[in-house]
RNA sequence: UGGGGCGUCGCCAAGUGGUAAGGCAGCGGGUUUUGAUCCCGCCAUUCGGAGGUUCGAAUCCUUCCGCCCCAGCCA
């Protein structure tokens, strides 16, 4: 289990568990649990769950179980079990037990006779359709199932036989007997079991009566022990049926729910229905494309786990929609990565430059800094410097408009590291592309200082062009251009892709040295934006770089405006 | 219009009767061989609105307005 990486922020769910733990109200130990379904991958949502869960009882001498939610055989599966045990370590957090509600169907099936036997719950053997007619609307009062008069021992023999697979799908349904007219809907005698003669991926085909949400949840969590049940405001209803059931099984001291408001994020949807539509109907790559919000896709993309925390950590938990700009998640990738990764060049699309005056076939090796003066790391390369080199397509303008610091005719700049250079010629082709430059480079200015002081506005970044690696970069943007996409309706909700999210660079080019790095080395390439090489995609002799997060650009701003 | 939840700066969020923290974003300035980072400063006389209680309210009361959730044999 991961150590705090800062200490956590009060809030209204940590303050109850303070004054819990110091009444000694539950008589045991703080426990969590993080109750994912198995039917799709984890996303940021869960993420900040994850957090608060395994958090809390980190931080309170706890224990958190890690309990797959697992009562619905039609749309589980193992291969999301791995993943979410993967996302759940990934993130830092190790579990004290691992519990599946598919183990306590037998317990949760006891419960039910004894229910049934108190005359809190019975068997009903309406169709589908009639139940929901009988529910009643939010403003119309439901009424009693005809088979709500059923006798003990009639309910139990129906029960049994259910159990034992003698009845078809929706022949009949076990509920409990609470009130028609509840002004909760969750509480107008909610479905507890549902026959389902369908193959579950760890229990087989041995069982059929499986457990509905509201029956199994609260009762998972009073087997485990559980403290403190957290989980988002769309359950705040079931609340009432959670008490309910927990109270008529007969638990001590049951556990206690708390809601708080799920995380939403600007430009993405964090549903696993949608994204379950992004992955099955080819929108993006998979569970793990890196446009996508699932932890997964972060981790492939380069984020990492210290980010999501420290994310998790700046929003909070509180009651309120909290609908939150992704500049916030941007923000804690930068401020992560900005400390512990090298800087290094690479030219994103490359501009070929020659130095007229630096003498044909000669290489020298300058050396570079892994860090800017500020951040407390050690550590150098060589980067080789050439007659012909690369510059940035973008650090170069003909025609260059006030505040451009950069290259352009007759203008001198420093390239980094290395030289200051003068452009003295501009090559254009038929169309008026800018193809070549011809400049010189002044000997003297060798690592980028000018001995007699002189100075520049520009700096840029550049690579030799004998000895660059070519590499393919991947630049990743939001997955919608709608800052809510959920919210313009379902019709809307593919028109809102952004056809820009996913920009491949063939033709980049980066400085040798990182030929030499351990696997999965993220850098900051300098000027640009921090990357790591594609953890599926990238080989030794064919690298391609996934853009984890831009660098801040308040050039951009002012360009933008003009 | 039944029940529930929520409304504090553009976004997130502290504050729980004593006179509006912090982060992000933004703006201005400084340092800088990354237009990055870092540093400094600015950024809610006001807490959805209106009344009321009080010496004193974002915090208590009344009322109004707005947003979200619930009518799956999903979770």
């Amino acid at each position: 289990m991961t150590e705090p990486d800062a200490s956590p922020r009060p809030n209204f769910i940590r303050d109850m568990v303070v004054a819990d733990a110091g009444s000694g109200r539950f008589g045991r130990p703080v426990k969590t649990r993080f109750p994912p379904e198995p039917n799709g991958f984890l996303h940021i949502g869960h993420a900040k769950s994850i957090c608060l869960n395994f958090g809390i009882a980190r931080d309170f001498a706890g224990a958190c179980n890690l309990r797959f939610d697992d009562t619905n055989p039609f749309t589980e599966d193992v291969r999301y079990v791995d993943a979410i045990r993967e996302d759940v370590r990934w993130l830092g957090f190790e579990w004290a037990e691992e519990r599946y509600a598919s183990d306590y169907f037998e317990q949760l099936y006891e419960f039910a006779e004894r229910l049934v036997r108190k005359g809190k719950a019975y068997v009903d053997s309406q169709s589908e359709e009639e139940i929901r007619q009988g529910r009643g609307t939010v403003t119309t009062p439901g009424s009693d199932s005809p088979f709500r008069g059923r006798g003990v021992d009639e309910n139990l023999d129906l029960l049994r036989r259910m159990r034992d697979g003698e009845f078809a799908d929706g022949a009949h349904v076990l509920r409990a007997r609470i009130d028609m007219a509840h002004p909760n809907m969750v509480m107008r005698d909610p479905l507890l079991m549902r026959i389902r003669k369908a193959r579950h991926y760890r229990r087989g085909d041995a069982w059929c009566l499986y457990p509905l949400y509201d029956y199994a949840h609260g009762l998972s969590d009073a087997i485990e022990g559980v403290t403190h049940s957290l989980c988002t405001l769309e359950f705040k209803d079931n609340n009432d049926i959670y008490r309910w059931l927990v109270r008529e099984v007969g638990f001590e001291r049951p556990p206690e729910q708390t809601e708080f408001s799920r995380l939403e994020l600007d430009y993405t949807v964090v549903s696993k229905r949608k994204l379950l539509r992004l992955v099955n109907e080819g929108r993006v790559a998979g569970w793990d494309d890196p446009r996508m919000p699932t932890i997964a896709a972060l981790r492939r993309r380069g984020v990492r786990p210290e980010a999501i925390r420290a994310f998790a950590e700046a929003v909070g938990v509180s009651r309120k929609p909290q609908r939150t700009e992704i500049g916030i998640l941007e923000h804690s990738i930068r401020d992560d990565l900005n400390m512990e990764v090298p800087r290094v060049l690479c030219v994103t699309k490359p501009l070929k430059v020659v130095l007229t005056n630096y003498p044909e076939g000669q290489v020298e090796e300058l050396d570079a800094p892994y860090f800017p003066h500020d951040v407390p790391r050690e550590g150098s390369r060589k980067v080789p410097f050439s007659r012909e080199i690369f510059i940035e397509q973008d650090d170069f303008m003909a025609d260059p408009p006030k505040k451009f610091f950069r290259l352009a005719p007759g203008r001198e700049v420093r390239l980094r590291y290395a030289y200051f250079i003068t452009c003295n010629e501009v090559i254009m082709d038929e169309a008026g592309n800018v193809t070549e430059l011809r400049c010189t480079y002044d000997p003297a200015t060798r690592g980028g200082d000018a001995p007699d002081g002189r100075k520049v506005q520009g700096t840029i970044h550049w690579v030799s062009a004998a000895r660059a690696l070519d590499c393919e970069l991947r630049l990743y943007d939001r997955l919608f251009r709608a800052p809510d996409p959920e919210g313009t309706g379902e019709d809307d909700f593919f028109a809102n892709l952004n056809p820009d999210s996913l920009v491949k660079l063939a033709g980049a080019k980066v400085e040798p040295s990182v030929a030499a790095d351990p696997p999965g080395t993220r850098y900051q390439f300098e000027r640009t934006g921090y990357f790591w090489p594609d953890p599926v995609d990238s080989m030794p002799g064919a690298l391609v770089f996934n853009r984890i997060v831009t660098l801040r650009d308040s050039w951009a701003k002012v360009a933008a405006k003009r």
